[in-house]
RNA sequence: GGAGGGGUGGUCGAGUGGUUAAAGGCACCAGACUGUAAAUCUGGCCGCGUGAGCGUACGUUGGUUCGAAUCCAACCCCCUCCA
């Protein structure tokens, strides 16, 4: 592997992050000279981020880790548009209210992840509607239209897939390239910031912004991509057992989060520990050696190191022990995830059906009943077989004050109030 | 505006009057095997019911028919070509 002059990029490329790079020499040099100010665009399309997002948002972490100024570009005015890379349908549009109670919801996330505030390296928070919605339609034409041909628009990837698919692409997403590139201009001149960091598939669009420094200013910016980050076995990454892999806490709790970290395929540990954690490359070197069943000691080690990272050490502490004492037995902990259903309408004990469909293992009875049938149902560690069980509300846990209710690997405690 | 094609379950995609809750693939869930892994095999995959069964469902609304996802009409949406 190529030695690298800066610690960052040194770094970036030795952990995995690096896809494809613009001038990736001269990056270096700057990176090696200075602090070098980077940025990251997000859509605020959810209320929460997902792991999908955590290579970039690490990216942003190891820049502050080297000392240079990373920059949360929140894409309040992008989103309004929507961006068509990646996707072969349009997205509904979203409405400003969305948008706005979406940011606060992403913001959180990067609190825990990186330092936000006024110092040299600190990371800032900037929304691109400060200069996106300030634009005049004529304005912006005159401004920048004449620096982009539709000849090379079409040659975009995320303009070609529509295309050859037969898919409509509107005219507000065909903007979506020009929006980009604007921020990248107008975080250029506004701090400096000569560096664009994203997933693979922004490459088309960070490309456009490094073109348009260098015709409108004359000025050489940087792009770099992550690969995107699938599991061994070819799966898109962030999927759990209850859907998407989200950030916040009120999403995914951080024990759910904390055992999708622990279910990571074997060969897939290594990788994530270098994209997904602080752990140093020569500890993870060693970890690797592991090998079959010696490897689940690693996940643990991973599951606590990037759920500590987002939550906290305290929540990856009580994570780790409530999935002790779900999978190796011993005390229930009450740091499983916990649903509440009220004594009203049944006032004395529910079905084994319905604890499970309470619990939102399953979305219907019907199917809880079934899953009962396969034999998949646990309650209070007992396996449940008929669908005749009924289990009184006293029956619940003495130390939690709560059914423990299993389906499969997962666990919820059911607390009746 | 004109001509043609199309809208089916989470998704892709069969199905052109009854035996169709709707083939098949993917995704997803569970079981077995294991190491809370992968691969593999098995089962499941609209809802309610233990069950026979019932209720909903093939863009929307009406109609024809003993019977419609399948035929007809109007409407909505999408695509292609022409203007």
């Amino acid at each position: 592997m190529t030695d690298y002059k800066s610690e960052l990029i040194q770094t970036l490329v030795s952990r995995g992050y690096l896809n494809q790079a613009t001038d990736i020499e001269a990056l270096d040099e700057s990176a090696a000279a200075k602090r070098v100010t980077g940025y990251i665009g997000f859509d605020m399309t959810a209320d929460s981020l997902h792991v999908g997002s955590l290579v970039q948002i690490m990216m942003l972490r190891r820049m502050q880790q080297a000392g240079h100024k990373p920059i949360i570009l929140v894409g309040t005015g992008t989103t309004k548009i929507g961006d068509p890379s990646g996707k072969d349908q349009s997205r509904k549009m979203t409405t400003d209210e969305t948008i706005a109670a979406n940011k606060a919801g992403i913001l959180k996330a990067f609190d825990r992840l990186l330092t936000i505030g006024d110092g040299p390296s600190d990371a800032i928070v900037v929304d691109n509607d400060e200069w996106l919605s300030k634009f005049g339609y004529l304005e912006f034409l005159r401004a920048y239209g004449p620096h982009f041909t539709i000849n090379r628009m079409m040659t975009f990837e995320s303009v070609k897939m529509r295309l050859d698919r037969e898919q409509p692409l509107t005219f507000l997403e065909f903007n979506y390239m020009l929006l980009q590139a604007v921020d990248f201009l107008e975080l250029s001149r506004r701090y400096d910031c000569t560096l664009q960091l994203g997933g693979g598939d922004q490459w088309g669009n960070i490309i456009n912004g490094v073109e348009l420094c260098r015709r409108v200013d004359q000025k050489s910016v940087f792009g770099f991509t992550t690969p995107l980050i699938t599991t061994s076995s070819g799966a898109k990454m962030g999927k759990s057992e209850s859907g998407a892999v989200w950030l916040n806490d009120d999403r995914l709790s951080a024990y759910e989060y904390w055992q999708f970290w622990r279910n990571t395929e074997d060969a897939d540990v290594g990788r994530f520990l270098r994209l997904f954690t602080d752990v140093s490359l020569d500890e993870i070197e060693e970890l690797e050696k592991a090998d079959g069943a010696e490897l689940n000691r690693i996940k643990i080690r991973l599951a606590n190191e990037a759920t500590s990272m987002l939550h906290g050490a305290e929540a990856a502490q009580e994570a780790e022990s409530a999935a002790k004492a779900a999978f190796a037995g011993g005390r229930t902990s009450e740091n499983l995830p916990t649903v509440e259903i009220s004594k009203k309408e049944f006032p004395t004990a529910r079905s084994t059906a319905a604890l499970v469909k309470e619990a939102g293992l399953t979305s219907s009875m019907k199917e809880a009943k079934r899953k009962i049938g396969e034999g998949a149902v646990y309650i209070n560690n007992e396996k449940i077989l008929g669908l005749d069980r009924v289990h009184p509300y006293d029956g619940v846990m003495e130390d939690i004050g709560a059914f423990k209710v299993q389906l499969g690997k997962r666990i919820v405690l059911v607390k009746p109030v």
